[in-house]
Formats: structure tokens, C-alpha cells, sequence
DNA sequence: CATCGGTTTCAATGTTTACTGAAAACTCGA
DNA sequence: TCGAGTTTTCAGTAAACATTGAAACCGATG
């Protein structure tokens, strides 16, 4: 192998190593992001065993995360014809990654607040006491602000990346 | 204690123990998104005992998650004349907690992630092969992104809540 | 400077989450 | 229908993370 591939393989590994670390900051597990960058950065697609062999993992842990970055939406299954194996590829476009993303988090993290945010204004909008009314208001406010971040990230997660970009241009000019 | 108290007790209760599973889900623990709950409805700052008391835990997993948000900056500590204890008050503004949620989210999640992609990009520039160029370049994007997002982050972070709103209806009209 | 009311730290423990490895299930060609 | 190649599941184990409770600490006061 000669040199410039070995520094390819070094500055690779680096990423996929640093990608995992970041990925557990992020609330997302380290094999998950690990292959995620493995795969981003991959030329071809991957077969589970060569994911198993680069990440030095066992086969369940990396049939569960290829799986569950699949049902992210961030990484396609391939089939090659004449193969029986299954390939992934992933996404490799950062606006599509970027609303991918966007647009699950909402599903996990803005979607259920806002739920629990208007049960709680139902639930406390009749009581009558002066603490009762402070109650209601803050949930109120809050369930708005949710309400509103919900609107922004489905707006922008909709966008088609020149007109995000030039909308951003114009904003912050 | 009257109906409309103990309603509302119920109500506050039921927030508390929502917004902490929540916070599990957002990659917070759930103590300190308990005990963010409790002080964001809390008519009156509450004490470390005040924070046991309520949520049923030990002295030291109060204090270290109590001083966990008081790093955040979601809230502050009061102290009441003639009484040697601290109390605690969450900041009840709903921009202001977003905009120091997002200020803490960027520093926590998106400055690591620059700092990544810049190394790698760094370390890969003169590989010139067709696979490094390639890497290269999914570097750079994605560094390029991040950095943008950087930015708009900055910029909505320190707006001011009217001009945010204008901007969003403007936006999303 | 001893005591009191309180805060802070941290080793031990409990709980949750991730990973392994092997068995079961599936798929397709012969 | 069998069996080789492959995917999927899952019970058991390991690692990470959260919590407790008690001791150390701190500063104000008599």
C-alpha cells in the first residue's frame, strides 16, 4: 500500500474515531455515528462484514445501528446484482443529511414536549387561584414557543438548500 | 388545603415528572430537567431542602444538579436576608431559556464538531489521490456547513425576542 | 476557637444503556 | 426439500451514567 493511501486510511479513521466521540455528546450512540462516518466517507457501499471489520465490532451491534441509520433515513440499503449480501451507502449531500436530521429530532425531541406542554395548560386552565393562573401562563407561553420552534424547523427542513442559503444570506447581511 | 390548590399541586407535579422524562430524551438527565421543571413553576425560589423535599431525592444528587443549571445559566441563586441558605429561581422567560439553551447546545455540540472537521480537513488537503480528494471534499462541505449553522445560531441567539418573531412571520408568511 | 447551619465532595451502589456471541430464522439455488 | 450463505433476534454481560449517604469542609457567631 503506498503512502498517500496509508495517510487516507490514518485521516479517515481519525474522523470516524472523533465522529463517535461527538455522536455520544450528541445523544446518539458511538457505533451508530462510527459508521455513519465510516459510511459517509466510504467510496463504494459496505457490507455488514466490512463494517464489523473496520470498526472491530460484533455482527448484532452492527446490524442494529446500519439498521437503525437506515430508519434514520441518513444510509440506503444497496443490492449488487449476483450478490446475495446486503450494502449500505449513506447520504452524502449535508443539506439532505442536515434536514434529515432536523426532521427526526423534531419527531423525538419537539413533537413529544409539545404534547406534554397542552395537557398541562388543559389540566391547569380552570383553576382559578393566583398561583394557578402563574401555572397555566407558563405553560401557555412555553407550549407557544414550542409551538412555534415546531413551525420554523418543518418550514426549514422543507427548503431546498440554494433558498435556505440565500434566505440566510439576506437575514444575517 | 382547598380543591384548587390541590389541583394545581397535582398539575405541577405531573409537569415536573413529564419534563423529566422529556429531558432523558433530549440527553439531560432527568433530575436536572426535574428540578429545572419544579423552579420554572415555582411561585418562590426554593431551597436545597425545598428540592429534596418535593422530588424525593438525596441532598448531593440536588446539589450537584441544582449547580448544573446554575452553570447553564438557567438558573440563578438568590439569597434572602437574615437567612444563611441558598435559594434557587429559574429564568421564567421562554426566549431567554431558548437562547441559553442554544448558546450551551452550540458550545457543547457544534464548536466540537468544527474543531473535528477542521483537523480532518486539515490533515487530508494534500493527499492526491482520487479517494482523498474525495474525503477531502466531503470534509470541507461538511465543515463548511457547520460552520454556517455556527453562525446562524450566533446571530438568532442574540436577537431580541420581537425582532426574532418579526423575522419568523416575515419568514414563514 | 468550638459550634452550628449549611454546602460540597466522593466512594459505594444502583440503574440504564450498549454490545457480544450464538442460535434462530430467513432466502434462494440446486 | 435441503443446505449454504446471510440476516435478525435476544439472553447474558460489560460499560456508562446517575444517585445515595456520609464525611469533609466552610464561614458566621458566641
Amino acid at each position: 500500500m503506498n503512502v498517500a493511501t496509508l495517510q487516507l486510511k490514518q485521516a479517515r479513521d481519525e474522523f470516524v474515531a472523533q465522529w463517535g466521540a461527538l455522536g455520544t455528546q450528541w445523544g446518539i450512540n458511538r457505533t451508530m455515528a462510527q459508521i455513519h462516518a465510516l459510511l459517509m466517507t466510504a467510496p463504494q457501499p459496505l457490507s455488514t462484514d466490512d463494517v464489523m471489520e473496520e470498526l472491530e465490532i460484533s455482527r448484532g451491534n452492527a446490524h442494529t445501528n446500519t439498521k437503525e441509520l437506515v430508519a434514520w433515513g441518513l444510509v440506503r440499503m444497496v443490492v449488487r446484482k449476483g450478490e446475495r449480501r446486503e450494502f449500505f451507502e449513506a447520504e452524502k449531500d449535508v443539506w439532505k443529511i442536515f434536514t434529515t436530521v432536523a426532521r427526526e429530532r423534531k419527531r423525538r425531541e419537539i413533537d413529544p414536549a409539545l404534547a406534554v406542554l397542552r395537557k398541562c395548560a388543559e389540566n391547569s386552565q380552570e383553576i382559578q387561584t393566583p398561583e394557578g393562573r402563574a401555572f397555566f401562563d407558563q405553560m401557555r407561553q412555553l407550549e407557544e414557543f414550542v409551538e412555534f420552534a415546531s413551525n420554523m424547523s418543518d418550514r426549514i427542513a422543507n427548503m431546498k438548500h440554494g433558498f435556505a442559503v440565500q434566505m440566510a444570506a439576506k437575514l444575517l447581511g
